[in-house]
DNA sequence: GCAAGCGAACTTTTT
DNA sequence: GTTCGCTTGC
């Protein structure tokens, strides 16, 4: 067998299609378990084998780091060690960081720049606010962030957002934007969003940058192409270089491949636009466009209801996923009386798969919607003595100690990093207060230099209590002290070194408070990682070294330095999150709906299925967020290989109280045919502000949406409301109705609640208002 | 300067 | 119900 023949077999036509495309710019539209990854590295594959690529030449984006790894993983089955730590496979943020710490300098940031991460970049913002003297309860520093942040995402500058700003809040945020914007450039940082957006900047201002990156990748291919934003489009567009380009250009345009999944999409709330994917074909002139719709995962009875569900979006191309697995089971249907309940049909049924040997713990998953949810099946879990691991929620990274730990690394790394600089300013306690800190600030602007800069001059600080100043210089002290032990060291090192020297393990082993104790054992798990860390990136410095050659000259590839550690850090979320199933039987795992994307299990659980939960509230108004909803509907249904369990709670008490949600719409969506259910309604008695004749359940068409004993909150009759009319409601108090949009249970009023509220968009029917 | 105490928020979040 | 962050009071 031809080596052609053998990354070949196994494949089905589109599939192999996908694989040996050559030439135009090539979409794949990989349906939930198609075996998009398989295609993806047969591609890369037969690209080295049979067309002679190097591996170099290639690069591969992923939007996480879980999905680069697992690729890498498959490539370097399939083609060896090398091949896999000399191709670029990484994600977008990865691979502008690469590109960014050899260009930056030409923008004025230095190589090591830092990383600013979502909390970081909200710090930032909230001091530049106070720094505008905006009104904290006008111009929220948090809204500012994520409107900064939406704007990146669009390439849109501050100059470019000044000029078209009208109103008093735009005007504001491109104040706040413009001086944000200066100060992460002083501090030497970038946020995430400005990883992609300067990335994209330097290729359109610095022609031979662009050319150097297309000559190097002439294979470029994107995984999710559907949770792309437009500054990640852009980067694409401009690294690949447009065929039109082509005469004017020295380099021929690069070969693009994107997979994705229009239905699979769930980040749009985040900038993600399914335009990329739906307009790939207007974007690449001649591009083709392979569909993988044979499903290799699930049985026909979960594609089925998946199929169903995702149908109720409007304006998606067709599409349908087949099996050829056999029907398989019916999806188990079940309605809770309330949250606990759920939880212990959903641990005891798990209990029992587990006991018959149907699946082992490994095997099982439970989706939420929200994080809040996992709470109650963490106890029954504890209670029921099953192994279990719950994804995501607080994040090792982002604990307070943790932080601060990091924040003393940056400042050593980088100096300039006021953020970093102001958290461990007083961090352990050192009697450097607010007003030390104020006085320091006060410097730093009127001397027009940096908040470091201020602290080398304290003596020049107005007003500043002299034992004040004396902890300020004890601090820089403490800061030189530990710059001295940075040569020489390694990452674990420094950090230990930082730990003692500070005085911060010391504190908190001597404080009384148990949650202290819990976070001397995170440090202690994080000088491990820094350790881990140094073994495992020596290698891949090292492979990567003998492949550059001589574009490295002058960097030592040897030691894996300060910088690369925070790097790794800052790019690198939690990295043993999903449990492997392994020798044990392995643990069930517990996680929201976006974080079980590309992921599969022979049994799952979709717990909270009610209107209100999935969908969630607010999106309940909103037709493209309920679309959005649907998709994630969508994207947890397929991730069950053989058993599908769905779940409601007729009452779950939401923030102290009670709320009875009637059953999530999407469950009205999957034929009825295709469940079966073990408790069709709950035998609650009705709540007693008002009663509606239950109707039985399971029957034709509709039967999600039964609710035995009755109604109420969420499902009461909505006021008729016109504009003008008063309202009274149960938090904002006294509103009048300005403007009523929308029909039925959808109707939404723009309610003006005073100026110290302002007006809210409501949802009529959930809102709890009532008419005067 | 610091700690306790109160009030507001509270989807999802690969980087 | 909980957590986080800010304000108040010592």
């Amino acid at each position: 067998m031809s080596s052609q023949e053998q990354l070949l077999e196994g494949l089905n036509g589109p599939q192999r299609d996908a694989v040996t495309h050559s030439g135009s710019p090539l979409l794949i539209v990989a349906g939930a378990g198609s075996g998009k990854t398989r295609v993806l590295t047969h591609r890369i594959a037969h690209l080295m084998a049979e067309r002679g690529v190097r591996p170099g030449e290639i690069l591969a984006i992923t939007f996480t780091n879980k999905a680069a790894a697992e690729m890498k993983e498959r490539i370097e089955a399939l083609l060896g060690t090398r091949a896999a730590n000399t191709m670029w496979t990484m994600t977008f943020h990865s691979a502008c960081v690469r590109i960014l710490r050899r260009e930056a300098h030409r923008l004025g940031y230095p190589s090591s720049f830092t990383i600013y991460d979502a909390a970081d970049s909200q710090r930032l913002m909230q001091l530049v606010c106070k720094e505008l003297d905006l009104d904290p309860k006008r111009f929220p520093p948090r809204s500012f962030s994520f409107q900064v942040s939406n704007l990146k995402n669009e390439l849109v500058d501050y100059d470019t957002f000044s000029e078209q700003a009208q109103t008093e809040q735009e005007k504001k945020l491109a104040e706040a934007y413009r001086l944000y914007q200066r100060r992460l450039h002083e501090a030497g940082a970038m946020d995430f969003d400005d990883l992609i957006m300067i990335t994209v900047n330097l290729f359109q201002m610095f022609p031979d940058v662009t050319e150097y990156y297309r000559r190097r990748f002439r294979h470029v291919m994107v995984d999710e192409y559907q949770d792309t934003n437009h500054a990640q489009y852009v980067f694409v567009r401009e690294l690949v270089g447009a065929a039109e380009d082509s005469d004017t250009s020295v380099v021929p345009p690069a070969e693009l491949c994107v997979v994705g999944d229009a239905d699979q999409s769930i980040y749009a709330f985040r900038g993600a636009t399914i335009r990329n994917i739906l307009e790939f074909e207007r974007d690449f002139p001649n591009a083709r466009t392979i569909l993988l719709e044979q499903n290799y995962r699930s049985t026909q009875n979960i594609l089925s209801a998946a199929n169903t569900v995702i149908d109720r979006n409007e304006g998606r191309p067709a599409k349908n996923l087949w099996s050829e697995q056999g029907e398989g089971p019916k999806i188990i249907g079940y309605v809770a009386d309330n949250e606990h309940d759920e939880a212990a049909f959903v641990v005891g049924e798990i209990d029992r798969l587990t006991d018959e040997g149907v699946v082992r713990p490994g095997q099982v998953a439970v989706f939420y919607r929200t994080n809040a949810q996992s709470r109650v099946f963490e106890d029954v879990f504890i209670r029921t003595g099953l192994p279990y691991k719950i994804v995501g929620g607080v994040r090792f990274y982002e604990r307070k100690e943790i932080r601060d730990i990091l924040a003393y690394l940056r400042v050593l790394a980088n100096p300039e990093d006021t953020v970093s600089l102001r958290r461990i300013l007083n961090v352990p306690k050192r009697g450097i207060g607010a007003r030390a800190e104020e006085s320091v600030e006060l410097l730093a602007a009127r001397e027009r230099i940096s908040f470091a800069g201020a602290l080398r001059r304290v003596d020049e600080a107005p007003g500043l209590a002299t034992r004040s100043a004396k902890a300020i210089r004890n601090f820089t002290a403490l800061l030189d002290e530990l710059a001295e032990a940075v040569p020489g060291s390694t990452p674990a090192e420094i950090v230990e070194t930082v730990l003692s020297r500070t005085g911060y393990l010391s504190e908190l082993a001597e404080s009384k408070d148990l949650q202290d104790e819990s976070r001397v054992e995170n440090l202690e798990e994080f000088v491990d990682l820094a350790r881990e860390f140094e073994h495992t990136f020596a290698t891949l410095l090292q492979d990567e070294a003998d492949l550059e050659g001589e574009e490295n000259q002058g960097i030592d590839p040897g030691e894996p330095t300060l910088v690369d550690f925070l790097e790794r850090i800052a790019l690198v979320a939690d990295t043993d999150q999903i449990p492997d199933e392994d020798d044990e039987g392995g643990v069930v795992t517990l996680m929201t709906l976006h974080a079980a994307k590309g992921l599969e299990f022979p049994a799952v659980f979709l717990s909270g299925m009610e209107d209100g939960v999935f969908p969630h509230t607010r999106t309940l108004g909103d037709k493209t967020q309920l679309e959005e909803e649907r998709r994630l509907a969508y994207v947890g249904i397929t991730r069950a290989q053989e058993r599908l369990y769905v779940s409601r709670a007729a009452v779950r008490s939401a923030w102290g109280t009670p709320s009875y949600n009637p059953a999530s719409r999407f469950l009205d969506e999957v034929p009825s045919s295709l469940v079966d259910w073990r408790r069709a309604e709950s035998t609650l008695a009705a709540p007693p502000s008002r009663t509606i004749g239950g109707r039985p359940g399971g029957g034709s068409g509709g039967f999600g949406s039964t609710f035995g004993g009755g109604r109420a909150k969420a499902a009461k009759e909505a006021p008729a409301l016109s504009v003008g009319d008063l309202v009274n409601h149960d938090s904002f108090g006294m509103g009048r109705v300005e403007l009523v949009d929308g029909a039925g249970d959808r109707t939404k009023a723009r309610i003006d609640f005073g100026a110290d509220i302002g007006e809210k968009d409501l949802l009529v029917k959930y809102a709890p208002i009532e008419k005067l």
